[in-house]
DNA sequence: GTCTATAGTGCGATAGAC
DNA sequence: GTCTATCGCACTATAGAC
């Protein structure tokens, strides 16, 4: 009888925000540019996010779950050795900013664009790089670090400096010290951590 | 009888902007709400700046300026230590962090809320990175560095870091690490700096 | 003040699944 | 053909640049 709901209409948006909001940041994408992007109508847009703050969020969400994804595949093989584990997570990093398409980390990147502590993109944000601050620490605690915090604050440093430095003054620099930075902090806090092999 | 151009008009418009823009950033800020906080009419706001765009590189030039006024007096009571004028500039980053009012690096900021590379706001952004950086790379050179690039561009992921991290996380963790991790990098890169003493 | 752009709403037309 | 998902467009209201 009637006409069957398509699937996927929620996936391509959020791909085409993830997209357009990724390149050009959030405030400089307009919905009509998503709409277009989509091909999708106004209406059922705005069904599936019910503004523009909602669609932040999700894409931000989205993001979020499929990056830790990715840090899983990453950090897997290293089961078991949680040095190795951070280094090879620095290492995604890295490669992340070297990307042709890298347009700077769109948590860092939402974040300088929505000051508001309330606004839901930028609570999604601070989400993520919390989550990834815990998992340093928790990572370090197990690499045997004497201050895991103090620790998961300086990788964070580093990874901050690697992500902003990268998108305004281009990969070659931070990405090239980035590695070996981590590095250092991590034989420093972990005395035990990274015995004897190299990188 | 025409009545005498007001002085320092074109001043207070440039101290209005930079509380405007850097509190809630630069897209989030309309024209209105500059006019408004400087009582100075559209006429006159036109007439002194062409256009958003020439405003925002503007306050970003002015803001250049004052800050390497700033640097100077921080580094200047170590003339001659190089090593030690680069921890003192580490110092200024710090405090500058912690100051209630901080709202993120308005270089890194007006970055990621300008892409395009022709957009005169951020070229004016890179402009200043890319001279603390070549700031840094000298200093290093002075203090013995063997690779003042590779120290330089290690000094900017700590930098980066700390002002990304201190907007989105809060500045209690990343302020407490930033300026060990620089010292461990600047004693790595440079045998005989900070020789002796501590900071 | 003017003109444009944007977020968001609502409706008629159309495209498909049965 | 019927029924509904969805598009496309017209519309409002607000805000922005100039």
């Amino acid at each position: 009888m009637a006409r069957t709901p398509a699937p996927g209409t929620r996936r391509r948006i959020l791909e085409a925000s993830a997209k357009l909001f990724g390149e050009q940041g959030v405030r400089a994408v307009g919905m009509q540019q998503v709409i277009d992007a989509t091909g999708v109508g106004k209406s059922l847009l705005y069904r599936e996010f019910a503004s523009k703050d909602e669609l932040i969020a999700a894409w931000l969400r989205e993001s979020d779950a499929q990056w830790w994804e990715q840090a899983e595949e990453v950090t897997a093989p290293h089961s078991g050795d949680p040095a190795r584990q951070i280094m090879a997570l620095m290492e995604f990093f890295q490669a992340s900013v070297r990307e042709p398409d890298f347009h700077g980390c769109i948590y860092y990147n939402t974040s300088s664009e929505f000051r508001d502590p309330a606004h839901p993109g930028r609570q999604e944000a601070t989400l993520h790089l919390k989550g990834l601050r815990n998992w340093l620490r928790d990572m370090g605690a197990q690499a045997g670090a004497e201050d895991p915090d103090a620790l998961a604050d300086t990788l964070m440093l580093v990874i901050g400096g690697l992500l902003a430095n990268g998108e305004v003054l281009g990969v070659d620099g931070p990405a090239r010290m980035a590695l070996a930075t981590a590095e250092l902090v991590l034989r420093q806090h972990c005395p035990n951590a990274l015995a004897g092999a190299a990188l």
